[in-house]
RNA sequence: GAGCUCGUAGCUCAGCAGGUAGAGCAACGCCCUUUUAAGGCGUGGGUCCUGGGUUCGAAUCCCAGCGAGCUCACCA
C-alpha cells in the first residue's frame, strides 16, 4: 500500500491526528451526516445572490464535502469543500466555532471529509462562503493528495487509481457523468418506442454473433468450457423468435484482442432488434437515436472531436462502392468503373496500377505537401495490403470491403451511413432480393471510426446453416475468427423469425464523440491495464497488509 | 507483435557537453481573524523504474528488462 517512507510517515502522522480528533469528542469514523443542502443546491440557489441580502436575512445551511484547499490564518481560516464535483468555500473563525471547533480545524488536512454548518455570506472578493458555526469531522485522508494546481496528470496513475483521478480532475468526472446521461438517453429512447430491455448470457458455450477471438473460461460444477460473449446478437434474435418483438440490451462484450485508443478488451455494446423492420428502418432509427442522445447529453447535436466540428443531426448515406469512388485519390489514376467491383481480376489490376501511380506521385521531387504525402502513403500502404490479400484468392467481396476500410473509413468524420455490404463478410445478414452477393446491411461512421453496424436479419434457417458451414470452411483454412456453427440458433430460426432489423452500437465510442475524448480509456472507468509487478517497498513490516492482499 | 517517446521527492516538473540531485505544491514547526495557485520564516523528505556495461566517476552514455503514452499491426 505504501509507496515510500514519506507515505508511511504521513499515514502514521494522520493516525495521531485522528486520535487528537477523538480526544476533542469527535468520532474518527462517524457513520452519517445530515446535510441541509448539497453544494450544488447552494450554488444553484444562492450563486447569484448579492452580499447585502445575506446581511438582511441570514441563510443557515449545513454541507458535507472533501477538503480540496485549506488556508489557515492564525485564529481563522478558509477551506474549500468539494462534493459531487462542485466546490464551496467555508470560513472558520475561532470566535465563531470556539476553542474545540478551532482545534478541530487545525487538525484537518487536504482530502479530509467534513461537515460544516453555518450561515452564508460573501467575502470581500465576493465569493459565496459559509461562515461556519459548527464543524463535524467525517473521515480522514491518510494519503497525500495530488498537486492542487495541476491535479493528477500522469495518465497511467489516472487509469490505475481512478478514485484519485475522479476527485482530483473534475473534467474526468464530467466524462463519466455524461456517459451515464448517454445510457439514460438511450434507455428513454427505446423505452418510449416500446422496446423491452433484456439481459442475455455473457457466458456462452458458443461465442457467436461477431468475428472475434473470445476469452475462455470454465464452470467447475458443470465441468463446462464457456466463452465470454463477443456479442449478444444470437440470443437477442432468439428472443424475437420468442415473440419479444422489440428488445434492446446494453451490456459488456469481451474480445480477446489488442488494446488501442479505440479498443478495450471489454466494451459496452448496445444492441436492439425490431420485428417487421428492415435495414432502412434501422437507418432512420439510427439517425434519430444519435441526434436524440447528443441533444440529451450535451444540449446540442454539435460536438467537437479531434479538431473537427461534427453535427450529429446531419447524415449522409453512401453505397460502399460509391464511397470508394468518392475517396479514390486523384493520384491513383482515374476512378475504377463500377464493374471493376464485380471482377476480382479487373479490380486487382486496378489496384496494381494505382500502387504504381501512387508511388510515382510520392517519388522524390514531386511537389506535394507533406500532409498530402502522409495521406497518400497511408492510402498506398492500405491498397498494398488489400492487393496482397486479393492475390491470395480472397473473394471479391472481401477485397472491396478491405479497400473500403483502408481508403474511406478514416475519412468519414461527419456522420455517414455506408450500405450494401458484400455477403461474404456478413454471415448473419439477409441478402438483397435481386443480388445474392450483397446484403441489406450498413455500418455508420463518425469521427473516422465505426460506431455501429446494422442489417436486415437473415431469417432463413437453411440459408443460415449454409452460411455457418461456409464460415466453418474459413475456420478450417485457419481463420480462427470465423463464425462457429450454432445449431440451436438455426433451430430457433426454424421456428420462424419474423422479418427483423437489428443493430449494434458501441457505447464507449459514442461517448468518446460526445465528450471529445481521444482515447477509449478516458471513457471507461477502469480500463484494462497490464498487471503491475508489485513495487512493495515495505516488506516485512505490515503483516496485516500482506494478508489483505490475498 | 513492431516503431517512436517517456519513467527524477507523495504530486507537477527542472537537471542529461558524465563530477553521485533541485524548484513549486504537499508534509512538519512558528507567525498571521475576509483568503482563494493566500503570505512570511524555518525544517525534513530521493535504491533518479530495474539489472548489467563503459568510465577514476553514471540520473546523464550503451545494452537488456519492466511499465506507460502515441503510431502501426490486429480489430462482422
Amino acid at each position: 500500500m505504501f509507496e515510500s517512507d514519506f507515505e508511511r510517515n504521513l499515514f502514521e502522522l494522520r493516525r495521531q491526528k485522528l486520535q487528537e480528533i477523538e480526544k476533542l469528542g469527535q468520532p474518527a469514523y462517524p457513520n452519517q451526516f445530515r446535510f441541509s443542502h448539497t453544494i450544488a443546491d447552494i450554488r444553484a440557489r444562492w450563486g447569484d445572490t448579492p452580499a447585502d441580502s445575506f446581511e438582511s436575512s441570514s441563510v443557515n445551511v449545513a454541507i458535507a464535502g472533501r477538503i480540496m484547499a485549506i488556508r489557515a490564518q492564525g485564529k481563522a481560516g478558509f477551506a474549500t469543500l468539494q462534493q459531487e464535483g462542485q466546490r464551496l468555500q467555508i470560513y472558520v473563525r475561532l470566535d465563531a466555532v470556539g476553542e474545540q471547533g478551532f482545534a478541530l480545524y487545525k487538525l484537518l488536512d487536504l482530502g479530509d471529509h467534513i461537515g460544516a454548518a453555518g450561515y452564508l455570506f460573501r467575502t470581500r472578493t465576493g465569493e459565496l462562503t459559509i461562515h461556519v458555526e459548527k464543524l463535524t469531522f467525517l473521515a480522514k485522508a491518510m494519503l497525500a493528495l495530488p498537486e492542487k494546481f495541476h491535479g493528477l496528470s500522469d495518465v497511467e496513475a489516472r487509469y490505475r487509481q481512478r478514485y484519485v483521478d475522479l476527485f482530483a480532475n473534475l473534467d474526468a468526472r464530467e466524462v463519466f457523468v455524461k456517459r451515464a446521461r448517454v445510457l439514460r438517453a438511450i434507455r428513454r429512447f427505446f423505452d418510449e418506442r416500446g422496446y423491452l430491455e433484456v439481459e442475455t448470457p455473457m457466458m456462452q458455450p458458443i461465442a457467436g454473433g461477431a468475428a472475434a477471438r473470445p476469452f475462455k473460461t470454465h464452470h467447475n460444477a458443470l465441468d463446462m468450457e464457456l466463452f465470454l460473449r463477443i456479442a449478444p446478437e444470437l440470443y437477442l434474435k432468439r428472443l424475437t423468435v420468442g415473440g419479444l418483438d422489440r428488445v434492446y440490451e446494453i451490456n459488456r462484450n469481451f474480445r480477446n484482442e489488442g488494446v488501442s485508443t479505440q479498443h478495450n478488451p471489454e466494451f459496452t455494446m448496445l444492441e436492439f432488434y425490431q420485428a417487421y423492420a428492415n435495414y432502412l428502418d434501422m437507418m432512420q432509427l439510427t439517425e434519430e437515436l444519435i441526434a436524440f442522445v447528443a441533444q440529451e447529453v450535451n444540449g446540442t447535436t454539435i460536438t467537437e472531436f479531434n479538431g473537427h466540428t461534427i453535427d450529429l443531426a446531419k447524415w449522409q448515406r453512401l453505397k460502399m462502392t460509391d464511397a470508394i469512388l468518392q475517396y479514390w485519390p486523384s493520384e491513383a489514376g482515374v476512378k475504377p468503373a463500377l464493374s471493376a467491383f464485380e471482377s476480382p481480376e479487373v479490380l486487382r489490376e486496378r489496384l496494381f496500377a494505382a500502387l504504381g501511380l501512387l508511388n510515382e506521385a510520392m517519388a522524390e521531387g514531386s511537389s506535394i505537401t507533406p500532409e498530402r504525402r502522409a495521406l497518400l502513403k497511408a492510402v498506398r500502404d492500405g491498397i498494398g495490403a488489400v492487393y496482397a490479400d486479393s492475390a491470395k484468392n480472397a473473394p471479391i467481396g472481401k477485397t472491396v470491403y478491405n479497400l473500403f476500410e483502408e481508403i474511406v473509413e478514416p475519412f468519414l468524420v461527419q456522420p455517414t451511413i455506408i450500405y450494401e455490404y458484400p455477403t461474404v463478410v456478413s454471415p448473419l445478414s439477409k441478402a438483397k432480393p435481386d443480388d445474392p452477393d450483397h446484403v441489406e446491411r450498413f455500418e455508420f461512421f463518425i469521427g473516422g471510426f465505426e460506431i455501429g453496424n446494422a442489417f436486415s436479419e437473415l431469417n432463413d434457417p437453411v440459408e443460415q446453416h449454409k452460411r455457418f458451414e461456409q464460415q466453418l470452411a474459413e475456420r478450417g483454412r485457419g481463420d480462427d475468427e470465423a463464425h462457429q456453427m450454432d445449431e440451436d440458433y438455426v433451430r430457433a430460426l426454424a421456428y420462424g423469425l419474423p422479418p427483423t432489423g437489428g443493430e449494434g452500437i458501441g457505447i464507449d465510442r459514442l461517448t468518446m464523440l460526445l465528450t471529445g475524448s481521444k482515447s477509449i480509456r478516458d471513457v471507461i472507468l477502469f480500463p484494462l491495464m497490464r498487471a503491475q509487478v508489485s513495487a512493495n517497498k515495505d516488506q516485512g513490516t505490515d503483516a496485516a497488509e500482506k494478508d489483505a492482499e490475498h
